[in-house]
DNA sequence: ATCATAAATAGGAATATTCTTATTTATCGC
DNA sequence: GCGATAAATAAGAATATTCCTATTTATGAT
C-alpha cells in the first residue's frame, strides 16, 4: 500500500500528517525486514537530522495501534522490531538471535471479536509468536538441550 | 505447582536453586495477578534487601523461556508481567491501563512443532494476546472511535 | 489568507531494561 | 567435608523506552 493510503487512515481518525510521520512509514515502507526503533531513527534522521527517538517510538506505537504497522516482540535479548504492509502474517522468533521467519498463517477470526466485546473490550489488533531457537542458536550452545 | 517442583526442572537443565531464585519463584506464586519485575523485586526484597534488579529480569526471563512463568507483553505504556502457574492460557489486553483478563484458550497444536522443525527451529513457547481498550479506558476518550 | 485549536514535536528528565565484569556460591565428584 | 567448576549474583555502566513540558504546526472554519 502506498504511503498516501496510510496518511488517508490517520486523518479519518484526526491523526495530522506530519513531515516526521510521513518520513517514519516510509522508512518502515522500504525496509528490508523487521525494523527496530533505532533502525527507523537512522533512516529518518537522513532526511531530518533533528527528529527525537520520542517521536519514533510515539509514531511507531500509533501505526501498531492503528493496525498500519505490526509489532513483534522478540522477548528479551532485543527490542521490539516493526513491519508494515504485506498480507497479515505472524512470526517464529529466534530468542537467540532474534532474526524472525515470517508464518503465512493467522489463527485469529471473527469469534475473538464477540469474544472481546462480550468483555467490555473494543478490539484493535492481536499478536502471535512462536519463540525459539534457530539452527544457528542451538549449535552455539544456547539452546535449552543442555 | 509447588515451589520444589520448578526447581526441580531447573536442576534438570543444570540450573541452580540460589535463595534469590526460589523468593523469586515464591513471589510469582503468591502474587495475585501479572506482576511486573518492579512488582516481584519489591516482594523479593522483603528477604533479601539487596537484591539486584538485574538479577530479576534475568531469572523472569529464564523462567519465561523454561515454560515455568508465562511473559504478557503491554505493548508500551507499561513493561511486561509475568504470571506462573495454573492453567496454560492467554490474555485480553487493555493498552490504555494495562489491565489483562484471562483467556480460557489455546490455539496452538502440535501442528506448530513441526511446522517450527522444518524451519530448523527449536520450539520453546509462544505469545497470545488480544490487545484492546477496556470499557474504562473507552469512556476517557483513549479508544479509537474518534 | 488568517485564526483557533488540537495534535505533534524536540528536548531533557525519569524509568526500564540489558550488558559487563569481578566476585560469590551451588553442585558434583572425590 | 573438600576442591573444582560452571552458574549466579551485585554493582554499576550503557541502552532503551517512556514521560513531561513548552513550543511549533497541520487542519478546518471563517
Amino acid at each position: 500500500m502506498p504511503l498516501e493510503k496510510y496518511i488517508e487512515k490517520l486523518k479519518l481518525k484526526g491523526y495530522k500528517a506530519t513531515p516526521q510521520r510521513r518520513a517514519i512509514i516510509n522508512a518502515l515502507l522500504m525496509a528490508k525486514g523487521p525494523a527496530s526503533a533505532r533502525d527507523i531513527l537512522a533512516e529518518v534522521q537522513q532526511e531530518f537530522p533533528g527528529v527525537s527517538l520520542d517521536t519514533v517510538y510515539r509514531n511507531l506505537h500509533l501505526l501498531a495501534q492503528m493496525g498500519i504497522a505490526h509489532q513483534i516482540d522478540l522477548r528479551s535479548c532485543e527490542s521490539s522490531k516493526f513491519e508494515i504492509g504485506g498480507v497479515h502474517h505472524h512470526h517464529l522468533v529466534c530468542i537467540g538471535c532474534g532474526q524472525a521467519v515470517c508464518l503465512d498463517c493467522c489463527l485469529v477470526d471473527a469469534s475473538f471479536m464477540s469474544r472481546a466485546e462480550a468483555q467490555g473490550y473494543q478490539l484493535v489488533g492481536h499478536a502471535f509468536e512462536l519463540y525459539g531457537y534457530c539452527s544457528s542458536c542451538q549449535v552455539h550452545g544456547m539452546g535449552v538441550s543442555k
